[in-house]
DNA sequence: ATGAAAGCGCTAACAC
DNA sequence: GTGTTAGCGCTTTCAT
């Protein structure tokens, strides 16, 4: 057994490594390796190639020691199942890249326990985190120090930043939309909450719906749109009059679409729905859904934003400017 | 202005600032920060207290320089647009996240150019890629030099590993259920390439077409739910008789199903339709979508095993285990 | 065009 | 229980 001594190599290569075999010095190396003035071109191939047999890769951890790297940002997102967190993610990942910055993804979704495990996670490997943390975001916040955190959907308090939302805004058009169109015996299903209170949007609902004197019946489902239709077909029954359903998410609103078509009823016109988020899903269901819609561009964008000024110290951590609140459009479709 | 005299640190603490602060040498901030015996409790907080307030954050590089550092893989998908990725990232993050790797994402959909481009993004950062690199596959494990790439969807070739599918089977799976439900005019709906020729799997389909003497008709859409229901109705226009419908993936398959539905066309009675992925998506249409569909899960907990046994050395890199196949299901639901 | 020295911030190993 | 000494692998001076 004569063959290439070095076919899974127990240890890295190192710039030293290199230097040796191509007999110069570990500078010469670096000029080679990273494509720098002042060493000759031969030099520089015969050192590369060298490189290469010798399976060498500059060490991530040595160069950013060394030149203080480019930021890295982590994403904690609570799965990536409902298909708005992708499409969020998607812009959050776009707008990292157009600066550089990479990002470490954590989806605390699956078995993988709460936000705050993914926070710990995240913690040793980023300079920020930018994600949906909801009630323990100041904790991350505690957690991650003087480095940013920006929570979504959740007013900034005491984390770095936030970007909200304007639930009561939101809740007026959709109410009144409902309200347009001929519903009087409106129900909004909101999302379980550990707690078992209401989440924001549905406390914005109810008191909007309260302010215009709409008698609202609310009722639970957890975050997926098999159990939404689960819960939507349960109400049905005990609430057979039933002609307008404002829905958490479109997701869950997907799946009331389900369960009016199975109980025979007819979406709008024995049943408007309008759903909330905006993502593509809705134009793909049958009708197409109205709903409450976030530009989930704009919302990545912002986070990014928000962020580079909070690392820059152009904005400062925990100031209004670093506490925004955006707002959804009512985008009519078929459903209501 | 008598203000506190770090509100925004010009340089990041370090060790030395902390010990300096505590009056203690650096090791004992060490294990103070580590949660390390061999230190008074009364130390360790006064540390810790100190690190807290001099917002001091150990850097991840020196760490990561002295401790050989757990591993990061990159993972390169085109876009998160198509809830297919998502689905598959979820899973990979999921698998990652249980060994402890943690993963950083690169989404090459939207301007930012290639998959090669994204690879390149990465390299600096990881100790391995996953993705969905096709022609670039090769390409891409240049770059990284030793270090294992796991291409998805494509043989393992010159990359350390792949995992492919089994058109052929899938192909077969769908066009026998076609002819089962009594469709004799047979079209299949492939994706666009960069080079204008099939995708793997229109070739599949083509050649099993071909074994079973149908006589199908292929045309191209690009990969969205919009532009392949603008494809299948100028299909539509072109050749009314079609009865059975085979689609490139789900999300496309939910743009058949609207421009079917919009030309007056019962699915499945007048026109059944397969789509692929078996993505949640294809619950939600109406008709529930019949589709070849592969368990997302598996596909990620085989491309991160797959990339464990490389890395550990047990698997070895272009070898036979290291190029997997997998195969997909049929999924019968209400559109074919 | 190339090399030598210094040091980035941290922890492992061994003192005391 | 705490401090000291060595590096980890790289890039930045500053020589030569």
């Amino acid at each position: 057994m004569t063959s290439t001594p070095r076919n899974r190599p127990a240890k890295r290569a190192t710039i030293l490594d290199v230097a040796a075999a191509a007999g110069v010095s570990r500078q010469t190396v670096t000029r080679a390796m990273n494509e720098m003035p002042g060493i000759r071109q031969a030099t520089r191939e015969r050192v590369q190639e060298l490189a290469r047999e010798l399976g060498y890769t500059p060490s991530r951890f040595a160069k950013g020691l060394v030149q203080g790297a480019h930021t890295s940002v982590g994403l904690a997102i609570p799965g990536l199942t409902n298909p708005y967190f992708p499409a969020f993610a998607s812009s959050v990942v776009e707008m990292a890249t157009q600066r550089a910055w990479n990002v470490v993804m954590d989806d605390f979704g699956h078995g993988s326990g709460s936000a705050l495990d993914a926070v710990a996670r995240l913690a040793p490997q980023v300079d920020a985190v930018i994600g949906y943390l909801g009630p323990d975001a100041e904790e991350a916040q505690a957690m991650l120090g003087r480095r940013p955190v920006v929570v979504l959907d959740e007013p900034a308090g005491l984390t770095a930043g936030g970007i909200s939302f304007d639930y009561p805004y939101a809740a007026r058009l959709a109410l009144d939309r409902l309200l347009a169109v001929g519903s009087g015996r409106i129900a909004y299903m909101d999302s379980v909450t550990e707690e078992g209170s209401l989440t924001a949007r549905g406390a914005a609902v109810a008191g909007v719906a309260s302010d215009l004197g709409i008698d609202l019946t609310v009722f639970r489902s957890e975050d997926s749109a098999h159990a939404s239709r689960e819960a939507v077909e349960s109400l049905l029954s005990r609430h057979a009059g039933l002609d307008g359903l404002l829905v958490f998410n479109d997701l869950m609103a997907a799946g009331a679409l389900k369960a009016l078509a199975g109980s025979g009823r007819g979406v709008p016109d024995d049943c408007a729905v309008i759903g909330m988020d905006g993502i593509p899903l809705g134009e793909l269901v049958t009708p197409e859904l109205t709903t409450l819609s976030l530009n989930l561009r704009d919302v990545g964008r912002t986070a990014v934003d928000l962020l580079d000024g909070l690392l820059s110290g152009a904005v400062v951590a925990g100031s209004a400017e670093a506490d925004l609140r955006l707002r959804h459009e009512l985008v009519i479709r078929q459903s209501a």
